[in-house]
DNA sequence: ATCATCCATCGATATGTGTCAATACGTCTA
DNA sequence: TAGACGTATTGACACATATCGATGGATGAT
């Protein structure tokens, strides 16, 4: 079978779609604020014990949401806050829609 | 550590949303037509010669797609065609937005 | 009726993934 | 300085998945 290679602009949209193709990544994409400024923010910890998983797993989760550049992190004191990158998401969401031939 | 019930509406999007999130499923999807009627459509055979892809591999991932309800088919004669559902994957992509916290 | 074509399914295999316990690293506090 | 707390990394393990060759069922052609 002759390997045909794929559009790399394919292999990363696919890259990025499995990082959001996980129910717990949604439960914590859901969690997240929108913005690093907001109210109810949970650091990794509290997380953990929210989603009922443990540290490590959720430490996990965040580095791939992270590595497909859906969330944003910051380090304050102790703690490492988390926040979705809504407009890295958006962009997901149109490029998800600009498959379709029409 | 207490096990915690995911959201079966995020355990469903999770699975519809890891159904597109492999290269090659991309790959069909930008392939196939969005009506049934359309020109240029690919039977499965034709699809797995353009994708480089044994025949057997391309019935999986459609069987993926068409259990996600985002691909939509049709016997004739002795070929299977298939098409992209496109209401549902604007559905999907919908619900990918609806996620972000504001 | 026999053969060819198309597609799905089965079996096998290699690779990827989600999960946790244990551990290491950094930072704050007493 | 020693300990406590929060997070990331490592190692291990069970499970899922992508891929292909082989096979079988269905349909059309000779």
């Amino acid at each position: 079978m002759p390997t045909k290679t794929v559009d790399p602009d394919l292999s990363l949209l696919a890259r990025r779609l499995k990082a959001v193709s996980d129910p717990e990544r949604l439960r914590i994409l859901s969690l997240l604020p929108a913005t690093p400024k907001c109210e109810a923010v949970y650091n990794v910890s509290e997380l953990s014990a929210e989603l009922g998983l443990a540290q490590p797993t959720v430490s996990h989760h965040l580095a791939i949401l992270h590595q497909a550049s859906l969330v944003r992190r910051e380090k304050m004191c102790r703690d490492v806050y988390y926040w979705v990158d809504a407009p890295a998401l958006a962009v997901l969401q149109a490029e998800l829609g600009g498959l379709v031939q029409r």
